[in-house]
DNA sequence: CCCGAGCCTGACAACGTTGTCCAGGCTCTA
DNA sequence: TAGAGCCTGGACAACGTTGTCAGGCTCGGG
């Protein structure tokens, strides 16, 4: 009979609270069964078995694995036949641990499935790669908890350097952290009470853009439809609407704004009501890509021809009647400027905390241009 | 003058090769400058500097910090004490030097960026949360050398599993890995010289189904883009294509498959020549949902209506005139199913690798029921 | 023939944590 | 009151690697 009564108890990867539950850890027995003859599972040959099998010191091994000069040719080829021989791999933990630096940083963001995360996180692992660091990520969830929980884990780690999209706001969490020489950049929304380098597109200036892009083409009734405003991206879109309004010198009714959750049920709703209320809007901003895509769903199903302008670009918005006007941020580059600024402060060469603030980019496709239909 | 002179130096992550360039590690000297006084960087407290401070021993530290019975209420309070004054973190490096276990697995995919691949990788990451493990992952950029690199990387780091969407054919290397008790799935693409655990799509059925759609509503010459024939997806969906076409008693004119990259510029040649050629297509299959992107927009500026059916689900498929119909594979569940089956691997509940397949399902939307326009 | 220089090589400690094991003090019972 | 047993705490080794340092070898010059 198979021994298979082991099961998978990785360490515990949370932050050290002491939940003193009283669980008390079973005796680590063996954990792997011997599957295949002569190999035992978990039993990886270390350089000292490579050294013995090459009638070496531990030492040449070592040189011998990181390419340092001052081996021989013929010993090192003995050590070489070793190695593959018995299949060795550096153990990168123990090397760590002697080191100090661990060549991976850790990426925090919200959700790894939405499209406008993709590309950054994409950008942010180029970065890496040409470091020579490997990403660990993690998705927060837009959940402050978890989001500490996360970096803390990845501090634990002891990932050289973190890129976080904040879900809480409040870091002094990091403070002890940032302190002992973890690199930190905050991206897509500034940290909270806390100095420290930050990456973000201009979220003001985009929606007040678009906003404006509406207004310039007759609008005056125009909705907003945004994430809470506790997120510090669409405090300042709703922050650009409002501004473009006040300019303009329309006044904004209270049912022309909807700030909440972006699940596709309460926007849908926070639509129609828009569309149907006592003062009709002709125009509707939407605070961000999901938003955008709910909305359009809801246009579609519209009699009236309605003006829409989204906030982050979505794929296929060409392709669409009338074609979606965006304001575009470059999730790309905001991943690439976080990182390179992150490797940069790993450099030693950077010496204060900054605020970049990327532009934004108005794509003209049609439904922003639609004239009001009264 | 503020000491910035030193770079960052990670530790070389590639695979142990010996490139005997003679470069001379230069002498690790203090890496980080003294900004913050009382504070030196790179060294945080350990445990015995708060055992010290607590006034206890190492290990009444070690108990304290995991948790463990056996400590007196007013002893946990002092080591508390002094954990919170001293900011300490618990280094995971040491602990898994010790405990042999990481918690974390690695995943290695294609393209981060691409919208495929964040719904697998968000379920991965869902299910390794749900076994307390941190995710790592990396783009191999459909390059085997890089896969392999990437692959060894992570083993390097000692991770419990893999999960692989593998860009090359042969996964040989990864044998000493398996052995050595690294879990490891297959997700997407079937691994290549090795028996692993394989989870992928019905790739050869749904490509027929989607073909057969096609077939039903009037086509004969349906064109057919795809990807390089050596990815294994590829090859399955041609599969079915021709098998579809085959079963229908359709010949297929060498000109109607176009097999390669799938970048925007050759697809959309490859698009304009079989619509152009001395048959044209009136109906096209296309490959993944890359292709089907790319030949819309062909579509969308060609005379004549065109028949589509993609593989793979596109966002807002829905909305565009007419709806795309596609062949729409579940990339949660191929992720979510991997990493279930990596975490019984590492239960030791599972004996023998197995491949499985997820079913695909055809969405009608429109574009596949134009009737053929001769 | 001897000595110093230079090159290889390996013994050893250290990184920070956890498991083992033992000692001392306490409580409880006979 | 003595002995048994429990509870708390700490000393120590080990995990696999790398930096330091010293020893042994070869070679050439005096």
């Amino acid at each position: 009979m198979l021994d298979a009564t082991s099961s998978y108890k990785p360490m515990d990867s949370r932050i050290p609270v002491a939940d003193r539950t009283g669980h008390r850890n079973v005796p680590e027995t063996t954990r792997r069964t011997d599957r295949f003859p002569g190999t035992r599972y978990g039993n990886r040959p270390t350089m000292k078995d490579v050294a013995a099998r090459a009638g070496v010191g531990l030492k040449t091994v070592s040189r011998v694995v990181n390419g340092e000069p001052g081996v021989t040719p013929e010993t090192e080829r003995r050590v070489q036949e070793a190695i593959e021989a018995l299949g060795f791999r550096r153990n990168d933990s123990a090397r760590v641990l002697r080191k100090g630096r661990t060549a991976s940083i850790g990426l925090v963001l919200e959700d790894l499935a939405d499209p406008f995360y993709g590309p950054l996180s994409r950008a942010v692992e180029e970065v890496a790669r040409a470091h020579g660091a490997l990403l660990i990520n993690g998705s927060s969830a837009e959940d402050a908890d978890r989001e500490q929980e996360l970096v803390l884990a990845l501090c634990a780690r002891r990932v050289d350097g973190l890129v976080v999209i904040p879900a809480g706001d409040d870091h002094r969490y990091l403070e002890p952290e940032i302190k002992a020489g973890v690199a930190t950049v905050f991206v897509d929304r500034p940290a909270g009470h806390i100095d420290a380098d930050v990456v973000v597109s201009d979220n003001f200036g985009g929606a007040r853009d678009g906003v404006r892009h509406l207004i310039a083409h007759g609008h005056r009734r125009i909705g907003f439809i945004g994430d809470m405003p506790r997120i510090h991206t669409a405090a300042e879109r709703l922050r650009g609407y409002r501004t473009a309004m006040e300019d303009a010198g329309i006044p904004v009714a209270d049912a022309w704004m909807s700030l909440g959750v972006t699940d596709p049920e309460r926007v849908r709703r926070a639509a129609q009501e828009m569309l149907t209320g006592p003062e009709p809007v002709t125009a509707i901003f939407t605070g961000n890509n999901r938003v955008t895509v709910t909305v359009i769903r809801v246009l579609a199903g519209h009699a009236r021809p309605v003006a829409l302008v989204g906030f982050d670009d979505i794929e296929l918005a060409d392709l669409l009647q009338p074609g979606v006007t965006v304001v575009a941020q470059d999730a790309a580059a905001l991943g690439r400027t976080a990182a390179e600024r992150l490797f940069r402060q790993l450099d030693g060469t950077l010496i204060a905390p900054e605020r970049i603030e990327l532009p934004t980019r108005l794509i003209t496709r049609g439904s922003g241009e639609l004239p009001p239909a009264d």
